[in-house]
RNA sequence: GCGGGAGUAGCUUAAUGGUAAAGCUCCAGCCUUCCAAGCUGGUCACGCGGGUUCGAUUCCCGUCUCCCGCUCCA
């Protein structure tokens, strides 16, 4: 079996798993399915909120100056034509009829740069015109620009089908009535909302730069062709911070007017950092939560953009890499955005996004400049370094990199050894934490010791599992199979009736290395707190 | 969307132009039961729609979904 043979396989389980199990199925099975479109069910819920909530204590809760948002997700249409994704996520794309390959039009082979642009243009006029065949398309476009295209990885003349408009965002119409209904689109990216409420936020939370704001939330994206499970869907949750320091000119004019530098809180840059100090400095940030998050790390890349495929606005990017069942695909993005968005907003909605820096205009003025010179220079828009995580792809991060196959003894007739499936989720993650399992369906039920101790559990806030039927093997290994750090079984020893020494203890048992430890059942939900942290 | 492959229980696999079989899972019960043991009982399927036919899970068409390539970048 080859490597791509096996990871598929591995895939083929988890998505087995997952939907035999509760994590994740596809929305409207009933239906025969939705593409794109994947339901969370109880575990699946759970393991998303415990990654949700280690990114957002590691993010904005532990940090000073990076505060939340939670936008809705649909917003007018002028948002997202100031964003830019009304015009760049409007692909017009053909098809190779000979090599079967798609190609965006505008990158086509051509003579000459301006062409592809023209193209372009002449393509979206043409299908807004009502379109026609594909000698009709593709010998106007000729006689526009002069010649045919040609396949840009052949370098070859090719029979293309006509162009069409691929539009990745869901357009929407809001309000009832048709006449005053007003044309919006579920967001594209949640960072657009966080820079149109940027001066609310900014203002409300009284921050002052550097400082970030943080979402969390679902983005859709009408993708030409969804696949690989959660790696590519239609709605999705992104986990993004944008954060907001000093332009590089300003920092120039304080290092030129002599004024002192001051080191920043909490190991951050300082007062003098460049942009590209803040960008290797979330780099860094970023790269310290993966190793905290516990995602192997020769599963993981940093791969820089490499300065032609940068956007145009953007001094820096970089995205991680993850090595999933198919194979590397890209979890997260860390972007020096410059001002482009702000810029953008501030133009199109005609508002200001401007931020006054009172600390830099008095050192200004404090080291000798005039106050009217200080004041413009202390007067901009602010740069942003964006980090932006897709939450579902974390999830089948962890879910891939945690999954396992043992194999272990078995009692099964005919069988000497069984393979045990088990997901060596970190304990913060688990979705369950612990499992209460009588040795014996007579030690438990309501009212029992063991239930007890459960119901104790889940009031200590820790999500628990009860469960008495069939065997105890089988339960175990019911709760490998989901990841569950610790079952705590309450056997005979427990109630006393062997003696006293082991009365009021229970085993708690670890999923990795299957042995087992005694604990008194007073102390069962601290042991398992402290293991939590 | 285009091209190639596929769709029978939760999973793996049967059979059939005449109302679908099995193993595992799952559920209920028995068992002083520590790693999917054993025993008893039970639930659950021809993706959906249309056509051909006396009758379709089986043949034909469409559709939806999944897998592989083109494309994608959270």
């Amino acid at each position: 079996m080859g490597q791509q043979a096996a990871s598929m396989e591995l895939m083929d389980k988890l998505v087995g798993l997952c939907k035999r199990r509760g994590f994740v199925f596809q929305n409207s099975e009933p239906y025969s399915g939705l593409s794109g479109f994947f339901d969370y069910g109880p575990l699946g819920v759970e393991l998303n909120r415990n990654i949700e909530k280690f990114w957002w204590d590691y993010m904005v809760r532990l940090r000073e100056n990076v505060v939340g948002l939670d936008s809705a997700c649909i917003g007018p249409e002028a948002v997202w034509v100031a964003s830019g994704h009304v015009g760049a996520f409007n692909d017009v794309l053909v098809d190779d009829k000979n090599s079967k390959e798609r190609f965006r039009i505008d990158q086509l082979k051509y003579q000459a740069e301006d062409d592809a642009e023209k193209a372009e243009i002449f393509a979206l006029n043409w299908i807004a015109a009502g379109g026609g065949d594909e000698t009709h398309f593709w010998d106007g476009l000729k006689e526009h620009i002069g010649y045919y295209p040609l396949n840009p990885n052949s370098g070859k003349a090719s029979r293309f089908t006509i162009p069409r408009q691929f539009n990745l965002m869901f357009r929407q119409q809001i309000g009832a009535t048709g006449e005053a209904a007003q044309t919006g689109y579920l967001r594209a990216e949640t960072c657009q909302p966080i820079f149109v409420d940027f001066e609310l936020v900014r203002v409300g939370s009284r921050q002052q730069v550097p400082f970030g704001i943080a979402q969390v939330g679902k983005a859709f994206r009408n993708e030409i062709n969804p696949r690989n499970f959660l790696f590519r869907c239609r709605e999705f949750s992104q986990m993004e911070l944008e954060f907001f320091v000093r332009p590089d000119e300003l920092v120039e004019k304080l290092k030129a007017a002599g004024v002192a530098a001051e080191d920043g809180a909490d190991g951050q840059p300082g007062t003098q950092a460049s942009t590209m100090d803040w960008y290797d400095y979330w780099l860094a940030q970023r790269k310290a939560y993966y190793a905290e998050l516990g995602l192997p790390e020769d599963k993981l890349r940093i791969v820089p953009h490499p300065p032609e495929k940068l956007a145009h606005y953007a001094r820096a990017a970089c995205d991680v890499y993850f090595e999933f069942p198919h194979g590397w695909g890209e979890l997260e993005g860390i972007h020096h955005r410059g001002d482009y968005d702000l810029k953008q907003h501030q133009q199109h909605s005609g508002k200001s996004f401007t931020y006054f820096d009172m600390d830099a205009e008095q050192a200004l003025i404090a080291s000798g400049m005039d106050k009217a010179e200080a004041r413009a220079a202390a007067t901009y828009l602010p740069v942003c370094i964006e980090t932006s995580v897709g939450l579902g792809r974390t999830f089948l991060a962890v879910l891939s990199a945690a999954y396992a196959e043992d194999t272990q003894e078995t009692k099964h007739e005919g069988k000497d050894e069984d393979i045990r499936i088990v997901l060596r989720l970190h304990p913060r993650l688990a979705p369950v934490k612990a499992a209460v399992l009588p040795l014996s369906k007579k030690l438990g039920g309501p009212g029992s010791e063991a239930y007890r101790l459960y119901r104790e559990l889940l009031r200590a806030g820790l999500n628990c599992e009860y469960d008495d039927a069939g065997s105890i093997g089988k339960r175990y290994r019911r709760q490998d199979e989901i990841g569950t750090p610790w079952c705590i079984c309450y056997d005979f020893e427990s109630t006393g009736e062997k003696g006293d020494e082991l009365k009021d203890t229970v085993t708690i048992r670890d999923r990795d290395t299957l042995e087992q430890v005694r604990v008194p059942i007073s102390e069962v939900a601290a042991w398992i707190q402290k293991r939590l942290n």
